[in-house]
Formats: C-alpha cells, structure tokens, sequence
RNA sequence: GGUGGGUUCGUAUAACGGUUAGUACUCAGGAUUUUCAUUCCUGCAAUAGGAGUUCGAUUCUCCUACCCACUACCA
C-alpha cells in the first residue's frame, strides 16, 4: 500500500506536469532477489491505473505507452550493471571516494568490539585512517589487492563538519552536520553493482528525473545524495520525502502481519512469497481499483475543499505537493470499505450485473440472455436471466459494500430457503399469525391488478391493515417463509420479482 | 545511544496570527420503514505539556514529553 501511494503521487505530479512517469527497477542487491516480485508490482500499478510512460514490461520489454522512444533503457539496474564503476572510480580520482578492503568480517568484528563497549562502530573521517582502505595502504598495495582480490568496495569519503543544507518539497529546509554521517558504500567488487545510493543518483541523472518523491526513510539519505549530485556535478532534481503509512492500531509503520492480524489486505493484489505464504490483496477482497486509489490519494494528502471523490483525472488536476501532510497517516479500514461502497453506488447497474454474474454461477445459479432480453426465472432449474439479476442488482447495490455482498443479501431471490432461522419461528410462527399469512397467500394469488412492487406493496398493506392483523407479525412470518430469516428485503421486492408461483410454494411451509 | 523527521476529536484532515476550532469515517441517539439495511436529523469527541514573542498563538520561537525513520558490502 505504501509502495503503491508513492507511485501514485510520483504519477500525480508527473502527469499534472507534462512530465513522464519512468518505472525502473532498482534490483541491485543481488542476494534480496525475490522471483515474480518485478512482475507484481507491475500488475498492481497496471490494476491501479498507474501506467508508466516508461520502463519494464511485465515480460522484460520496454514499455512505450507515452514516449515514442525510450532514450533511457534499459531500465533494470541489473542491466545497467556496466556502467556504474566507471562513475564510482570518477569519484575516487576526483578525491570524494576511496577504495575500502575491510572484509565484512573484519567489520562485523569492529561493530561487536564497539557494541560491548555500548558504542557504536560507524565507518567516518575518526576510523577510517585505522581500516584498510586507499588512505591507509602503500599505492602498491593498493594497486595490487584492486586486482587479485575481489571482496573490495568503494566507499564515499564523507567530510568532516560541513553542513549539508538541503531542501524538500513537503518539509522545507533541512540541515544535517556530515560529522554525524558515515562513509556509505557506493560500489562493490564482489558483485560488480553499485548499493542503492550510486546507481540511484547516476540512473537519475542519466534518465534526466526532475523529482524524486519517495518515502520518508530515505530521509537520513539525502545528506549523501547532495553530496553525490555535487561531487558529480551533476544537477540534482528536487526531492519530496512522504510520511510513512502507520498501522491502523498501536504505532509503528504498516506491516504484512497487522493486514493478517486485523482482516484487511495491506497489498493491491493477491501476494504468494517464493516459501509459499499467501497474503490477500485488495483486489481478490473485491475492491474497486478506483476507490482504493481514492482512499490511498486521499491518506496523507488532501485537496483544501472538502471533495473525498476523484478520479485519476481529477487528482492529476488537483494534487498538489504542499498539500502533503507531513505526519505519518494511520490507515483507516472503515474508511477503504466507505470509499469502496461510494465507487459501488456509482457503478451503474449493468456493470454491477456483469460483476454478479460470475458470483452467482459460483453458488450454483445459471445466468441466461442479455440485457435486451425479458426478465424471467426458473427457480427449479436454479436460472435466471440477465435483466431479472439486473432488477435485483438494483435493489440491493444501496445495502452493499463489495459485489460479493449481493450474494447474502439476496440469495434468496434465486432460491428458495433450505433451512428457517429457529430463533425467528419462535417468535413469528405463531399460530394467529399463520393463519394471516394464509390468507394473505391467497389474496396475492389472486391478486389480479397489474403485477408491479407498488401495488403489491400497496394491495398487501391495504389488505392486512383492513383485517386489522398485526402488520409487523404478519409480514415476518411471511418474510421468514419466503427467505428463511426475520430480516431482510422489502416483502413487496421479494414477491415481485420472484413472482406468483414461486411465492405460493415457499408459503406452503406454514 | 547518535542523527533527522513528526505531533489538531478514536481515525483521516480543515482553519491569511483574530472561527462557537469545520468536514468525513467510526460510534451513540432519534425520525422514516412490515423486519434489516438505506436515507435523513441530532449528538459525542481534538489543538501533547510548559515557557516566550504578540493586543491576540492551532498557527511563530525555545524547552520537555511522546511517536517514527535511519544508523548494513538492503533498498
């Protein structure tokens, strides 16, 4: 959710802009490879609605929605793997990078040594001259572990008491002592490919990125990246650091485990991990991409009205990056699922329909015709056609939140009811009540009028208020033979659509 | 521990330094209804604490508290 809320402002304000929305993949950690990761988060921004004007296919080709061409391929770093080092020696020659040949033992070591002393080892100007690295070592021995030994890395050589003023588009001014900061890896030997760092500052430049919007983690980071950018020469773009997404209880930022723990996905879609562990997805919950857009847009940002309902084209017009909140937003489920029966009652009734569909031939309910076609049923062949589940969708979208919700609320106006809630016989199917309802089953057999809700509804309340009967008793005990519960739909609703016959043999239990 | 960021009803948020601190979700009550749901109405509920600047502070400054992130040859 988070990953797909910083896409979609990235999106937002590249789209409100002119500018192109680039996806590239910065799979540079050889060991945190997960396999069918890339091609899911292309699906989930494809489902969102968030199509980048550039970047990886789902199938590995380069993606041309917007551009004509695409000058910035590839746009996987694991493809990209030659042309960092040439960058990360540039530093090194220039005097703002050296080579470090501390093995991760070695350094594994010092962090325990300065732990058990209740300090903390950080690689900076005050240790560096005590490690092996190009400061401390003879040039030929340097020269000779650059080429017969492999575990060696670049490292930035982060100065020593100089103020680093920087600028974020949603936090302003920000400045960060460089004495507090350590000598970040940019470039390994082992694996040939640069640590996030250097390939995100070099692939921004190359592919010319104007702004870097992202999450609030990198925050602590971007001392670094100005000082890259510098070091470089480069222009650097401008930068918007995005609060976290909290968990909905407690603190602490939005995890897989509180979705599992609290009923609610916490990704867009379905997830199975390479040991096999499913997590669920909005998605395969039932949401509407638009209304899980909506909520995302609206979680952290706001539009100065009053307005809760966009769409994609309406945030690309409004968003706008002062109006980002910088406090970390709880995520509300309540507010997903208000979000999601708002887009549902703005569905019309067709597409609803079309969703229902697959719905009820999952319980067993044989869908026919088209929406030309004449409302009919055939209760004992469990079929129906489509305008009659057209007629039904219309009278029960308002009750629900997701399609799926169409089958509880009214499976009964496809079948008849196997099983009578105990509790509701108890208490309607009284004797005195029965023999009302009897009664009223023969006043609607031969109701003779023409059949539509109103006038059954009028024809039945009419009837039963002229014999003085109990309305609310008498209309339960039908209710409960009619649906097998003591609540539910409108007896003039159920009765018309499932029409005379059926509503005579479900009376005969009573 | 260090560094950085943050703090308005339970939640998301609004409020040129001047408002009875607004709205939405949730919750509670009521109206409507043949039940349930919908709908409508009403209500509950907040500026973390303390100094300072100011005629006046939710808004600006400082301190404290609390929360979060970072502190890897991960992103």
């Amino acid at each position: 959710m988070g990953g797909v809320r910083t896409a979609l402002y990235n999106y937002l304000y590249a789209k409100q802009n002119g500018g192109d929305f680039i996806l590239r993949i910065e799979d540079t950690d050889s060991h945190r490879f997960v396999p069918g990761a890339e091609q899911y988060i292309i699906e989930s921004l494809r489902w969102c609605g968030i199509i980048p004007d550039e970047g990886v296919d789902a199938d590995g080709k380069v993606v041309e929605v917007a551009s004509d061409k695409h000058p910035h391929a590839p746009y996987r770093q694991s493809q990209r793997k030659g042309i960092y080092r040439k960058y990360a020696e540039e530093l090194v020659e220039k005097g703002f990078a050296y080579y470090a040949f501390d093995s991760a033992e070695a350094l594994a070591e010092a962090r325990a040594e300065a732990e058990s002393k209740g300090q903390t080892f950080i690689y900076n100007y005050e240790s560096r001259l005590q490690l092996r690295n190009s400061l401390t070592l003879p040039p030929e021995e340097v020269s000779r572990l650059l080429e017969q030994t492999t575990d060696w890395t670049v490292r930035f050589k982060m100065p020593e008491n100089e103020t680093v003023e920087m600028d974020d588009m949603i936090r302003g001014h920000i400045c960060v002592n460089t004495s507090t900061l350590d000598d970040k890896v940019l470039w390994k030997r082992a694996d040939e490919l640069p640590t996030y760092h250097l390939a995100n500052i070099v692939d921004d430049h190359l592919m010319e990125i104007t702004e870097v919007i992202r999450g609030e983690e990198w925050l602590p980071s971007l001392p670094l990246h100005y000082l890259l950018y510098k070091a470089f020469g480069w222009e650097r773009p401008r930068f918007a650091h995005l609060s976290l997404l909290l968990k909905p209880v407690g603190n602490g930022k939005l995890s897989k485990r509180d979705g599992d723990k609290l009923g609610f996905p916490v990704f867009p879609l379905r997830w199975v991990n390479p040991e096999g562990e499913t997590s669920r997805g909005y998605r395969e919950d039932g949401y509407f991409p638009e209304a899980f857009v909506n909520m995302l847009a609206m979680l952290g940002w706001n539009p100065g009205t009053e307005q809760e309902i966009f769409s994609m084209e309406e945030l690309v017009k409004a968003f706008s990056m002062d109006k980002v909140q910088k406090a970390g937003a709880k995520f509300n489920p309540e507010k997903a699922k208000w979000y999601n029966r708002e887009y549902l009652r703005m569905k019309s009734d067709e597409e609803l329909t079309d969703l229902f569909v697959p719905v009820l031939e999952q319980n067993g309910i044989t869908v026919t015709g088209c929406f030309k076609c004449p409302v009919s049923h055939d209760f004992a062949a469990c079929s129906v056609s489509k305008n009659y589940v057209k007629s039904v969708v219309e009278l029960i979208k308002e009750r629900a939140t997701f399609v799926a919700d169409f089958w509880d609320i009214a499976w009964y106006l496809f079948k008849a009811p196997a099983e009578f809630n105990e509790k509701d016989t108890a208490k309607f199917w009284k004797e005195e009540n029965i023999a009302a309802a009897r009664k009223v089953t023969d006043f609607i057999c031969n109701f003779d009028g023409p059949w539509t809700k109103d006038n059954i509804e009028s024809g039945l309340e009419e009837y039963i208020r002229s014999n003085e009967w109990p309305m609310g008793k008498v209309m339960n005990c039908i209710r409960i033979a009619l649906t097998g519960s003591g609540s539910g739909l409108g007896i003039a609703d159920i009765v018309f659509r499932i029409g005379k016959e059926e509503f005579k043999k479900r009376m005969e239990v009573l």
